[in-house]
DNA sequence: TGTACATCAGTGAACGCGCGTTCACTGATGTAC
DNA sequence: TGTACATCAGTGAACGCGCGTTCACTGATGTAC
C-alpha cells in the first residue's frame, strides 16, 4: 500500500505529463485548459486544485523539474573531458538526443520561453542564467580561453546557449516532420557552434 | 465616401490591429479568440469570417506583411553603406528601434514561431530564409568575406539571423520592464555579433 | 495492540460565462442598360 | 442621366459546448492515546 504522500506525488506528476502530452500533441500551453489536463490525468477537474492554483504555476514547476535534469546532464556530459573540438561535438550530440526523448518538454520550453506569462518567461531566463554560468566555470580552463576575460567568457556562454536554445524548435518539427534531415541539420548546429568558438578564440578582450 | 473595396481593407487591418493589440496586451496569440479580435476591432463577430476563415490565416497574413516591411528596412540599412564593424552596429539599431516601435508584431512573431500551428511556424521559418539569404547576398561582397565558400557564407548569415531574432524576446521584456537596461543589452548584442563576425573571418571552408 | 478521531486527496453537482459557428437578414455600394 | 437589379460587408439572434471555480461530501490514510 502506497503512503497518502506518495499517492499524492503521482498525482501531481500525472498532472504535469498530461499537460506535456497536450503540448507535445500540438497545443500551445496557454491555451491548455485545467480540465482537460485533469481529465488526461485520470482525475477530477477539483483535484488539479490540491496541487497547483492555476496552470502557470504548474508550468513554473515544469521549467524548474526541467531545468534541474538538464543541468546535470550537460555538466557531467562537459566534466567527461575533451578538448573544445570534441566537446562542442559530444555536448551537441547528447543535447539532441536528450531533446528528441523528450519531446514533449522541449516544446513546452520553446513555447514557454516567447509565449509564456512573464513569470514564466522569467522563469525561463534565470535557467539560461543558470546554464550559462556552468557552462563558463567549464571552459574557463580550456586553452583556447586563456586570453579572454571573465565578463567576454560570460558573454560567449551566453551566445552558445542562446543559440542552441534558438535551434531546438527547427530540431523538434525536423524530427517530427523528416528525420531523414535531422542529422544533417546537427552537423549545421555543430558546424555554428565551431564558428563561434573560432570567434572566441580569436577574441581579445 | 469610401468604396465597398476600400471599407473592407480598413476592417481587416482593424482586425489584424485587434489581434496584434491583445497579444500586445500579454495574451498568447493561440489562445485569443475570434469574438475578442472581432470586439476590439468594432465590429460583430461573424463579420470576422469575410475576411479571414479562422485565426490562424489572421495570422499567416500578419507574418507576410511583417516579414515584407522588415526585409525592405534591413535591406535599405545594409545597403546604405559601410564596412562589416560599422553595418553591425547600424543594423542592430535600426533593427531594435524598430522592434520597439512594433512591439505588438514582434512578440506576435516570437510566439508564433515557437508556439504557433505548424504552418505558422513554417512560415516563420520561410520568412528566415529569406531574410538570411538577402543577408548572404548583401555581405558576399565585404572584404572579410573573401575566403569563404557559397554553403558556408550561407550558414553565418543564418546564425547571424537566427541570433538577433533570438534576443528579442528579452530586448521586448526589457523595454517593457527596465528601460535602463535596454541600451547596455543591445551592447551586448552588437559584442556578440561582432565575435560572430570575428569566427566568420577566420573561417576556411 | 485496538480504538477514536483528524487529516486531506479526490469526488460530483452546480453556476454563470464566453466560445465558434449557423443562419436568414439588411442596406449601402456597384453595375447594366 | 435615371432606373432596376446584383453584390456582399456587416448584423443579430440562436445553438450547444467546454470553461474555471465554488461547495459540501466521502472515505482511505495517518495519528494520539
Amino acid at each position: 500500500m502506497l503512503s497518502r504522500e506518495e499517492k499524492k506525488r503521482q498525482t501531481r506528476k500525472s498532472l504535469m505529463d498530461a499537460a506535456l502530452g497536450l503540448v507535445g500533441n500540438g497545443d500551445n500551453f496557454s491555451s491548455i485548459s485545467l480540465r482537460e489536463v485533469a481529465k488526461n490525468a485520470g482525475v477530477v477537474p477539483t483535484s488539479f486544485y490540491r496541487h497547483f492554483t492555476d496552470m502557470e504555476e504548474l508550468g513554473l514547476n515544469v521549467v524548474d523539474d526541467l531545468g534541474m535534469l538538464l543541468r546535470k546532464l550537460m555538466r557531467n556530459t562537459r566534466q567527461s573531458g575533451g578538448y573544445a573540438e570534441s566537446l562542442t561535438r559530444s555536448s551537441i550530440e547528447v543535447y539532441t538526443d536528450f531533446v528528441c526523448q523528450h519531446r514533449n518538454y522541449f516544446y513546452f520550453m520553446c513555447q514557454c520561453r516567447t509565449g509564456g506569462t512573464l513569470a514564466l518567461r522569467s522563469a525561463i531566463r534565470n535557467e539560461f542564467k543558470y546554464f550559462a554560468n556552468e557552462l563558463a566555470s567549464d571552459i574557463r580552463a580550456l586553452p583556447v580561453m586563456t586570453e579572454i576575460d571573465s565578463q567576454d567568457l560570460d558573454m560567449v556562454s551566453q551566445l552558445l546557449v542562446e543559440f542552441v536554445f534558438e535551434s531546438t524548435i527547427d530540431l523538434l518539427d525536423l524530427v517530427d516532420t523528416s528525420p531523414t534531415y535531422q542529422k544533417e541539420f546537427i552537423e549545421q548546429m555543430v558546424k555554428k557552434l565551431r564558428l563561434i568558438w573560432l570567434g572566441a578564440g580569436k577574441w581579445r578582450s
